[in-house]
DNA sequence: GCCCTTCTACCACTAAAATGCTATTGTTTT
DNA sequence: AAAACAATAGCATTTTAGTGGTAGAAGGGC
């Protein structure tokens, strides 16, 4: 039996997917909410398997509560469910700790299935922000800047926020060797200091 | 014309897929390689729109090819064959820059679809495997700082390396505040630098 | 009205980082 | 053996960052 928590502003689509939920063997909805607030308030969430949640809520938005269940109930599966796919929203949802979502026009049995999945471990999502998604996670190509192992070493240090001199006592170098270091770090990687070297070295978009 | 590019060893499979592609009208064959090596040191990899890469290969693997074409032509769109949904591998071609997989079982149709659907920016993938990269591009859940707006615009900056005098210029204000930001972030978080701040913030291990 | 927070700003001081130059030791390549 | 590179280290200088104190203006809440 999978228990289904509700999220939907929209009265008559919340209502429609509870009848069904309630009326098909295996599936119960185990509360139904028509914004994020009354919902975060309440701790049905600790009760349900699979949350149903509208990406677009009034006041606090469906991206916002997964945050939400995902600080408070981690192991709850969040289902994001959009009118239209909006790319740009249903990717924050992922990151954001979604685990899939579904369009409002998919067929019940669609719907249906598309928990079941969830449940069974998959994340249904449509190609195109799988895309979106496999985008954000690949390895930029190692562009090959020829650091030393050392200098690569020193890096790893410098990644951590580490002063030079906790760098030069950790390795039993004095400052000087460290700072020289640093300085044909930055010389090769053509950037001026230390977070410009990190970003480029491990490849980062500065950040979202 | 959608130019496909094959590295299949199984020559059974190769040749039927090349036989598929040029007999289909809107796809061709423009070359095909049994292993990585004979591959790379041709250079049709720049004439393709697509490569279909098998990532059980002889020698050099699926995997590391695609790791090469991301760096000798990043916008060749690597299609990965499997002959069982092997998880990790998988998952580790999706991470080295692959856009999509199909299954060697998959009809012939459906792996034409699947080389559409990566062309029109889609990724063809199992939904087992989407949760995969999902859970892997999931951010670790934010413990919720308490930083104003403000304060997270200062950071953003921060993490591109900019100096106070940047930040200050693009948000037009005085440096001595982007100065004062800056302290009040790291007493919020409880560091005493900017990399350790951007470290805590974004909720990075330092590095792999 | 008053309190509290946020954003703004200046000053002063210390610590650290970034940029030069030079130089020795060892290892590897040619 | 000479040349090239890697790692080490010292010194000097300038710039930037980090830590304090203080304080005014704007906005929300009580």
């Amino acid at each position: 039996m999978i228990s289904v928590l509700l999220v939907e502003d929209k009265a008559d689509y919340r209502n429609a997917l509870k009848l069904i939920l309630d009326n098909t063997p295996g599936f119960c909805c185990v509360a139904d909410y028509c914004d994020a607030e009354s919902c975060m308030n309440d701790n049905t969430y600790n009760n349900a398997d699979v949350a149903l949640i509208d990406i677009q809520l009034p006041g606090i938005s469906g991206i916002q509560l997964v945050s939400f269940f995902k600080e408070k109930n981690p192991a709850l599966l969040c289902l994001m469910c959009t009118a239209y796919e909006d790319g740009d929203n249903v990717f924050s949802a992922l990151q954001a700790g979604a685990h899939g979502y579904i369009l409002k026009s998919d067929a019940p049995s669609k719907i249906l299935e598309a928990i079941v999945e969830v449940v069974n471990g998959g994340s249904p999502m449509s190609s195109q922000v799988a895309r979106k998604v496999i985008e954000a996670f690949h390895r930029p190509a190692q562009v090959e800047y020829s650091l030393t192992n050392r200098e690569e070493e020193i890096l790893q240090h410098l990644s951590k926020g580490l002063l030079y001199k906790e760098i030069a006592f950790r390795l039993s170098i004095s400052t000087e060797t460290v700072r020289r270091h640093c300085f044909n770090i930055y010389d090769k990687l053509h950037v001026n200091n230390r977070t410009e070297a990190l970003n480029k070295f491990f490849g980062k978009k500065p950040h979202r």
